[in-house]
DNA sequence: CATTCGTGGGG
DNA sequence: TCCCCAAGAAT
């Protein structure tokens, strides 16, 4: 670490314009938290990363199957790090973007070999294992451990652009300035910090929400800067729309449906059969075996992965 | 910093 | 029907 790597200390707002929000948010989390299974006491940080590796992108509904089964079947890393990944791949069923199940699995494995098979508390630790970024090593690090961590996914983005920042959404992508708001926010004590977060993910998960907010039910829609400023639409550009039909996406979905319900290692023609245009279908297929997601074998055939 | 990466439900 | 979006990460 040279004197060049430490950024600039960042400015401090003298003192919040935007009113207190701890107190109403946290005593609304108190009475309409979901009972959502990985926020029991039992679910350990074993079942609060699982769930979190399942939530990046996928809605808790579709979850919560896949989720209870995960856990009755891999308790702990070690189990799952003893698995072939290809197991891990087809009990991840339809979640969508099957390369989390592969760094889930990953991440089980260096568990295992790395911190004795018990998930790290340490926030760099989390961040070093495959799959984990910035938002859910500090998810780990906070609703498991309950330490004081800045938790920014898109519902808090949601909330804080809404009700501090005064417009409908935050940017594409997330800024210097998010997060140093969101370290602003930050409760001092460490166990508040923790119930803080998981607190503001849920008004932005149930309350305000992307679509159809609904302001009649949320606890600081009386500070909230953008309800306020009369709730402006969105200006700037169109938010980043994700197209799927006709894409490499799609037919790498297909491909890998007909491999995760195969037990035994299926033949060449029986994937040919998922999409008729050859040139984009080789093309996914290419890319699920130089994902780790699919295993070449000899005499054209494949199947899950082994190892 | 922009793209890629699945899947399904609701408005 | 079509469009939007859902507790992101890696490149």
């Amino acid at each position: 670490m040279t004197a060049t790597d430490i950024p600039a200390p960042a400015p401090v707002p003298a003192a919040p314009a935007h009113g207190e929000l701890h107190g109403p948010v946290l005593a609304w989390f108190e009475q309409h938290a979901r009972d959502l299974p990985w926020r029991r006491p039992d679910a350990g940080a074993w079942g609060v990363m699982v769930s979190e590796f399942m939530l990046q992108q996928t809605p808790v509904s579709r979850v919560l199957p896949v989720y209870e089964q995960w856990l009755a079947r891999w308790p702990r890393p070690a189990d799952l790090a003893a698995e072939a990944p290809g197991e891990a791949v087809r009990a991840w069923g339809r979640l969508g973007y099957p390369r989390r199940a592969l760094r889930l699995h990953g991440a089980a494995v260096a568990i295992a070999e790395r911190h004795g098979g018990d998930v790290p508390d340490d926030h760099a630790q989390l961040l070093a294992l495959p799959g984990v970024g910035e938002y859910t090593a500090a998810a780990v690090a906070s609703f498991a451990y309950g330490q004081r961590h800045a938790v920014l996914d898109t519902n808090v983005r949601r909330v804080f652009a809404r009700s501090v920042t005064g417009v409908q959404y935050p940017p594409n992508a997330t800024t210097a300035a998010e997060r140093r708001l969101a370290r602003a926010l930050l409760p001092g004590d460490a166990s508040t910090a923790a119930r803080w977060a998981a607190a503001s993910m849920e008004l932005g998960a149930l309350v305000c929400t992307a679509r159809n907010e609904e302001c009649g039910r949320c606890p600081i829609a009386s500070r909230c800067a953008w309800r306020l400023a009369g709730k402006p639409a969105h200006d700037g550009p169109p938010r980043r729309g994700q197209t799927y039909a006709g894409t490499d996406r799609q037919v790498r979905g297909k491909l890998l449906a007909v491999l995760r319900e195969a037990v035994a290692p299926v033949p060449q023609a029986a994937l040919d059969a998922v999409w008729d245009e050859p040139v984009q279908r080789a093309r996914a297929l290419d890319g699920l075996v130089a994902d780790g997601l699919v295993e070449p074998l000899d005499g054209g055939l494949y199947r899950l992965p082994l190892a």
